[in-house]
DNA sequence: TTCTTTGTTCCGGA
DNA sequence: GTCCGGAACAAAGA
């Protein structure tokens, strides 16, 4: 379930590979994704050499020597891999690369010297779009996007203001796009487990030192992770097809009764949902 | 067969 | 008009 960090890791490493080489050819394995595939649009990007690709919350946005740009979006389990010379290689997802995957590649981008770009999604929840327009940042996709967790925009201020008078569950308002862009539902809950705040807590009763800490965690979360390569993938298997132990610097999510991890509480991890998605807190340490 | 997963959108009620 | 919460949708695997 690629969020915010998993994004960052992947443009980085589309970066190390792709960047200035040519499109050649693009070939098509699937009538849609989230959206219905656009062949003729995609086609465009032939002979475009990639110049750039830039993150905007979970989305990608490549960059290309004319004015046309492909907008991409992993979904719950699209990824990126590289092929050369007949080798396949992850772009920074942990997932193990087995025999059955290849029926999901959808896309296919050839650059020279027989470099592959390949858009792999087993649930079909990701989209590619190719955009013309001069101004991207007007893409319905990205125009109402909250700031950015780690950009400065994203403070004590911003949030105070955004809480005025409502009354929304504070694990709703941090799943918001509009309010703050890139966390999922894994992040929202190790920043409230972090933060020691109960994700049922409506905002405009957070006190001003817990507004912080969730502020802080957040910025300070995002960070980590994003060194650490990316930690929130569901389907991490080794080399040896075994489950891995993607979970291990989860401290709630997906926990639901086991103990707490915090060293002096031991009450253990309960399961909710809130706003229509699993939500999992310790009770005993989160008020 | 049913449940789960995600981000986004839509709708009804307050 | 605004706000909030719940439902729906996409696809596939367990």
């Amino acid at each position: 379930m690629p969020e915010l960090p998993e994004v960052e890791v992947v443009k980085k490493s589309l970066n190390k590979s792709i960047k200035n080489l040519t499109i050649k050819k693009v070939i098509i394995n699937t009538k849609k994704l989230r959206y219905i595939v656009d062949k003729t649009k995609l086609t465009k990007l032939q002979k475009r050499k990639v110049t750039n690709i830039k993150r905007r919350s979970k989305y990608l946005i490549f960059n290309f020597d004319q004015e046309i740009f492909l907008l991409a979006h992993l979904g719950m389990t699209g990824k990126f891999l590289i092929e050369e010379k007949n080798k396949l290689k992850k772009t920074g997802f942990h997932d193990r690369i087995d025999n059955k995957s290849f029926k999901h590649n959808h896309i296919t981008f050839v650059f020279n010297q027989n470099k592959k770009l390949i858009y792999n999604d087993v649930r079909k929840f990701g989209f590619l779009k190719v955009l013309n327009t001069k101004s991207i940042s007007k893409n319905s996709h990205l125009k109402n996007l909250g700031p950015e967790p780690l950009s400065e925009n994203f403070d004590l201020d911003y949030f105070n203001k955004k809480i005025n008078n409502r009354k929304r569950k504070i694990k709703d308002l941090l799943m918001d796009q509009k309010f703050i862009s890139g966390l999922g539902n894994i992040y929202v809950n190790e920043v409230l487990y972090l933060s020691r705040v109960n994700p049922n807590r409506i905002i405009n009763k957070l006190s001003i030192y817990e507004v912080k800490n969730i502020i802080k965690f957040i910025k300070l979360v995002i960070k980590k992770s994003i060194k650490q390569g990316g930690s929130s993938i569901k389907n991490f298997k080794n080399s040896d097809g075994k489950s891995g132990q993607y979970q291990q610097n989860f401290k709630v999510y997906a926990r639901a009764g086991q103990l707490c991890k915090r060293v002096k509480c031991n009450d253990f991890i309960r399961r909710v949902i809130i706003s229509n998605r699993s939500t999992f807190f310790c009770p005993n340490c989160q008020k």
